[in-house]
DNA sequence: TACATATAATAAGTATACATACTTTAAATA
DNA sequence: TATTTAAAGTATGTATACTTATTATATGTA
């Protein structure tokens, strides 16, 4: 019954797909969480963007994603100031220690996507994730 | 870069199935979160069960049950009781109110399963959610 | 039967996720 | 320029989601 449903395959695919982040990162030496690897790299491409860019780029919205840059403010992987041009903007920054993080990770991050769908072939996860874009075509735009 | 990372993906078609969800179930007047609904599903079809073998058939951790299972409780829709044979084990059973609810619902959530993939047509989103059940193959079965 | 082990549920703690309200600051406009 | 409106961030509250520890109760075994 439920299993039938979009909702909840789609939600167990999440599942999985944390799941295997959290184990795969941890046992590379990493301590990020999915959302936490997203706004770094997201800040390592786009240094300088304030709060609400960034949780625009990752589709997040502004309060989670204060929480996000506290703890990784916390952590030092990550500085924020106050915008020069607009001062209620919070302008963030990788600190060195964020950028050698980030990029470390990277390789690990691109290896695990593949282990989230590992029952599908090539083809078939090349096809599946086609799908997936297409369902979100509006929201990727 | 990151939209070509399964991870994203997956959580991005998350982030609106349970938008939709929650819209489409608020249009249609119930006050219910998938969580929520998949759990007084559960209860419809499997009356009298406890909160472990809940959690195992939704996929959700024992102590987050916990609270879902707390706010049913409080809306008047779930009823819980010390089993006789495990003083340890939480019946769970649907109250009146409960089973009307889930009754109901049914109908709305089956509609809203394709407003989630309205980006694909029919046979797509077919093969799509075929993809979906292999991918968790290991953790349905 | 006594003891070790395992299980059900709860408690406490961390981290998303989002809605709403509020404060501060910018921008638009009358 | 004065006023309205909007935007950036924070605060608050609710609801997942999971980990680890604790309590109560069962179960397996010496």
């Amino acid at each position: 019954m439920l299993e039938q449903m979009a909702g909840h395959l789609i939600r167990r695919l999440h599942q999985r797909s944390t799941q295997v982040f959290q184990s795969e990162m941890q046992k590379a030496g990493f301590d990020l969480t999915p959302v936490q690897f997203a706004a770094l790299e997201v800040l390592r491409t786009n240094p300088g963007i304030d709060q609400a860019s960034l949780s625009a780029m990752i589709a997040y919205d502004r309060a989670t994603i204060g929480g996000v840059i506290d703890r990784l403010e916390h952590k030092g992987l990550v500085e924020r100031a106050v915008s020069e041009s607009d001062r209620r903007a919070r302008i963030l920054n990788l600190t060195e220690s964020g950028r050698r993080v980030v990029e470390s990770a990277l390789p690990v991050v691109r290896m695990l996507q593949t282990e989230i769908l590992s029952n599908l072939d090539d083809a078939e996860r090349k096809q599946f994730l086609a799908f997936a874009r297409q369902a979100l075509s509006q929201e990727l735009e």
